[in-house]
RNA sequence: CGGGGAUUGGCGCAAUUGGUAGCGCGUCCCGCUCGGGGCGGGAAGGCUACGAGUUCGAAUCUCGUAUCCCCGACCA
């Protein structure tokens, strides 16, 4: 048993194994500007994967695709109070456009919140205009201090919906939809088992109402913020003065609301899924969901027909590269995470079969042609499943219902994960538990339930338990 | 923005008290191989990130600049 190992083990320094595996495994590679990464086509095939399920759902809800600019007029970012104030340390600022310093600074957009709003206020003015449905799929910049493949970088892809609604409990029920369209995204697409609930007063968006979120326990105990959906409420309208006529023909603020999904989920995917093998893609993202390896140097041609006749539907490759060995092949696509591999020579030929092994398990079976489609059906659901089992099961093992402070803070400063408890809501005890522990509220779970407790850190009464984490 | 590390053929690294740059992978050619990163032979490829300085002599020492990575505070 050869154990040379070709990717950096996971549990030795996670830090270096999740670079080693983005550049291994060819999803991403540095960019010559700082922050800045490449995404690759396999990178970009799993972006691709992600974009056609979630935007078959923002077209069932109705939301339609658009496309503003990226430039934005840097008095725009001003009109909202608590928006510019979160935002102004990490925006990037163009000075200067055709060979001459310019009149008004433009802004990168960090989101576009602002220029959409602007224009919807353009659009509109009557009760009878509303909804406006918009969602763009686009790059935002952020410049942000500490960047990372994936999970932070300066200029990142997402898509962004923005609506505006006449009533806030419309607007509220597009905020819980895209939640659930979002939490969908990560169980069934990403094999990803996640908390969705809303955020706490501090760790809002920078101009929300309430935001909500889906946070994701990563395999060092951190939490990663997988998404957001933010109830906007009527800010921006007054910000941009945006009324309507209601249907008593009276002025009336809309209501807004915008929500997210960026790359990061990548970033979390490659986390979660992958082991010191490599990358695991659950099935239904893989860019390749069959990786078939001819034994070079056999004539196989006409049994590879029979095989690939059989796959009809998957997104299948062939790998006939003559200049690598098939053991090179087999580390390269366990590498690549591919889920399963079919490795076809003479013996199985002859034999009418195939040799399957999967990436999950590890595992090698010899399955016969006659009941090949049925059983790579049944073996890529299962790994899907399987996946999604594993990291809920992760998630609940690591997530602690805590009742003293004193273990609170062993916790954090341990294994970390997710810890469950009682918090009063006050703003200064949650800063101070961050300051003692690093941890900070990840959110208040949609299914809490009102309960009589005390504050884990102030003994103050609180009513529900929050769930609390360490940021990635 | 603070702390640490790094920068040497395409990639990953080495070079002892300062002495004139070497190895692996990859690439190209030839032959044998091919069921878990095969083997032999041959070849190409570097004013050692940039700029000063010290020295008979600098990849190595000093100062400066730039970029990248990691760890913290901020964030999708």
């Amino acid at each position: 048993m050869d154990t040379k190992k070709f990717v950096l083990s996971k549990s030795k320094d996670i830090a270096s194994w999740y670079n080693d595996i983005v550049l291994k495994a060819e999803l991403a590679d540095y960019a010559p500007v700082k922050g800045c990464m490449v995404i690759r086509p396999y990178g970009y095939a799993i972006w691709e994967a992600i974009q056609i399920y979630l935007d078959q759902l923002i077209k069932n809800k109705g939301v339609k695709n658009a496309y503003f600019p990226m430039f934005i007029p840097e008095d725009f970012l001003n009109k909202e109070k608590e928006h510019v104030k979160g935002f102004s340390p990490e925006l990037a600022v163009v000075t200067h456009g055709g060979g001459q310093k310019l009149k008004e600074k433009l802004i990168l957009r960090p989101t576009s919140e602002t220029v959409m709003y602007y224009m919807y206020q353009k659009w509109t003015n009557s009760w009878r205009q509303l909804p406006i449905l918009i969602n763009q799929w686009c790059n935002v910049v952020r410049w942000e201090k500490r960047t990372y493949m994936f999970l932070r970088t300066t200029e990142f892809l997402w898509q962004e919906g923005h609506c505006a609604h006449l009533t806030h409990p419309e607007s509220m029920d597009q905020v819980l939809w895209a939640l659930d369209a979002y939490q969908k995204t990560y169980n069934n697409l990403l094999a990803l088992y996640g908390i969705a609930g809303v955020k706490s007063e501090s760790e809002k968006f920078a101009g929300a109402g309430k935001s909500y979120t889906f946070e994701i326990l990563m395999p060092n105990g951190k939490a990663l913020q997988a998404c957001t959906s933010h109830d906007l409420g009527q800010n921006f309208a007054k910000a941009f003065d945006w009324t309507v006529a209601d249907k008593d023909g009276k002025n009336t603020y809309p209501w807004q609301n915008s929500w997210g999904l960026s790359t990061r989920s990548i970033g979390g995917l490659i986390m979660v899924q992958s082991d010191d093998d490599g990358l695991i893609l659950p099935p239904n993202v893989a860019p390749i969901q069959v990786i078939i390896v001819p034994i070079p140097g056999q004539k196989l041609d006409s049994y590879l027909k029979n095989i690939t006749d059989k796959l009809v539907g998957l997104r299948y490759l062939i790998d006939q590269d003559e200049n690598e060995t098939a053991g090179f092949k087999f580390n390269k696509w366990e590498i690549k995470g591919v889920p399963i591999r079919l490795e076809i020579g003479q013996k199985e030929a002859n034999q009418n079969q195939v040799t399957l092994y999967r990436r999950d398990t590890k595992q090698k079976q010899t399955v016969s042609l006659d009941n090949l489609s049925s059983e790579i059906e049944k073996i890529l659901k299962d790994i899907q499943t399987n996946l999604f089992e594993k990291h809920k099961k992760f998630t609940q093992d690591n997530t602690h219902t805590v009742d003293s402070y004193d273990q609170f803070k062993k916790i954090m400063s341990t294994t970390k994960g997710f810890i469950s408890a009682f918090w009063c809501q006050d703003p200064t005890c949650e800063a101070q538990i961050k300051a003692d522990t690093k941890a900070t509220t990840r959110c208040l779970p949609i299914d809490a339930k009102k309960e009589n407790g005390v504050c884990v850190h102030c003994g103050k009464t609180a009513s529900h338990r929050w769930l609390f984490g360490q940021s990635y």
